[in-house]
DNA sequence: TTTCAGTTGTTACACTATGTTACCCAACCT
DNA sequence: AGGTTGGGTAACATAGTGTAACAACTGAAA
């Protein structure tokens, strides 16, 4: 169930999308806002962005800029700008796609359904095929899925190394319980017993870290887990 | 320099871009004629098609569907043909943009470009078909249909080599089973039994690979199966 | 046609990753 | 201190995966 990001201050307009994006089985999920949108990209991995050029605060084609430093999210531009000009910028910040408002909606999800269809066959780019996140006696290689403690390497199962490789992205940030079942699982599970502590001890116990006094991974109580090795 | 093929029977539109697409640095093989555009697609390799809709012979979404039988090449959609359901159906056809003429030369060649993008990232083009792909200790020959897992040569069945083929052409991705049988059989299915794992199983074997510590192809638990090969 | 060899699918059972329960301890309160 | 809460993890329960062994199919040769 791919989910898609809309970013746009048209309250109206994002309202009646989600009610037809459901209709046909994609979740859209909307920031009025395009700060909180900006936030959003991080924590709700969208598979694609639907993007308003002009908002308040901050525009489209800048919000663009920004995301397209950091990735190649598929991007469709939403705006009544339909001058040549404009399209031309877009297409020149990265978008993939420009509609001109008013739209329709049919046109709109098949330009949507497209897109995903392109860039589901994508595997990752080249720079990311040799990425390396590295700590002080941590290598975690992310394409092939390794681990290396201290010049070992050591076996980390799926779930195991989805969460380590979760927390190392992003030091210093605590995850709760139920951010780290939705990164793991996909969005949607609220019941759950102990299995992220389980998980999180296994990891441990893999990474030779200890709970009481953790090299990698600390515990803060009544809130969650924290990633806290020390940069190369 | 990637070369786009455009198939249209407007001599004098198909001349204009020529000349258009050469300043901007592509180059553009130009068939007149659907039939001998079709041909050419085997030929010329082109890494992205530009197709008309209103053609003598054959129109347009027919040659569409025919391409999309065999390959994923990028399609743009160019027709006076503006209507909501033409475009709606077009899409359905797989088809990745749709432009209706008249169109801004300068607008064309921002969606050509920006498809070309997207697409470049995502894995194979038409050429690499028949290129080979080399991995660490893993040389694939596709148009030979041979395999060679560490300066050895070995005999891959033709499921067996097509599924490699596919995982090994899109790095990171993570295939689920019915994806995999769509992909071996050309048919959507849903039902099936443990044929994919056994597939998995026999091509581990030849590959000289295991599933415990996987060199090529890692099992993501409940998910399905992942090319993690290092790359040359 | 039969026969054979290679390929693909099914069944069955072993194994592994993950989830649940339960119990204990540490941290944080009066 | 005693009590309460949250976290660590051992031990068990379950579901997903690996693969051996057999069955069915395919196509080529006899």
């Amino acid at each position: 169930m791919p989910n898609i990001l809309m970013i746009d201050d048209d309250k109206d307009l994002t309202d009646s999308l989600t009610l037809f994006f459901k209709k046909h089985h994609l979740e859209l999920v909307v920031a009025n806002d395009p700060l909180v949108g900006l936030d959003l990209i991080g924590e709700a991995h969208p598979a694609l962005l639907l993007l308003d050029v002009m908002m308040p605060k901050v525009d489209g084609f800048t919000l663009c800029k920004q995301v397209r430093e950091k990735s190649a999210l598929p991007i469709i531009m939403l705006t009544a700008r339909g001058k040549l000009e404009d399209k031309i910028y877009g297409f020149e910040l990265g978008v993939d796609d420009y509609l001109p408002k008013p739209f329709e909606p049919l046109e709109l999800l098949a330009r949507v359904q497209a897109l995903l269809r392109r860039s589901e066959l994508q595997g990752p780019t080249e720079e990311t095929l040799n990425m390396m996140i590295q700590f002080s006696g941590l290598d975690i290689i992310a394409s092939q899925q390794r681990v290396n403690v201290d010049g070992v390497d050591i076996q980390l199962s799926g779930m195991e190394f989805h969460l380590l490789h979760t927390l190392a992205t992003h030091p210093g940030k605590v995850f709760n319980r139920e951010q780290i079942i939705g990164v793991l699982k996909g969005v949607e599970v609220d019941l759950y017993g102990r299995a992220v502590d389980i998980l999180l001890s296994r990891l441990r116990q893999k990474l030779n870290d200890s709970a009481t006094s953790p090299r990698f991974i600390k515990t803060i109580r009544g809130m969650g887990y924290t990633f806290i090795a020390k940069p190369l």
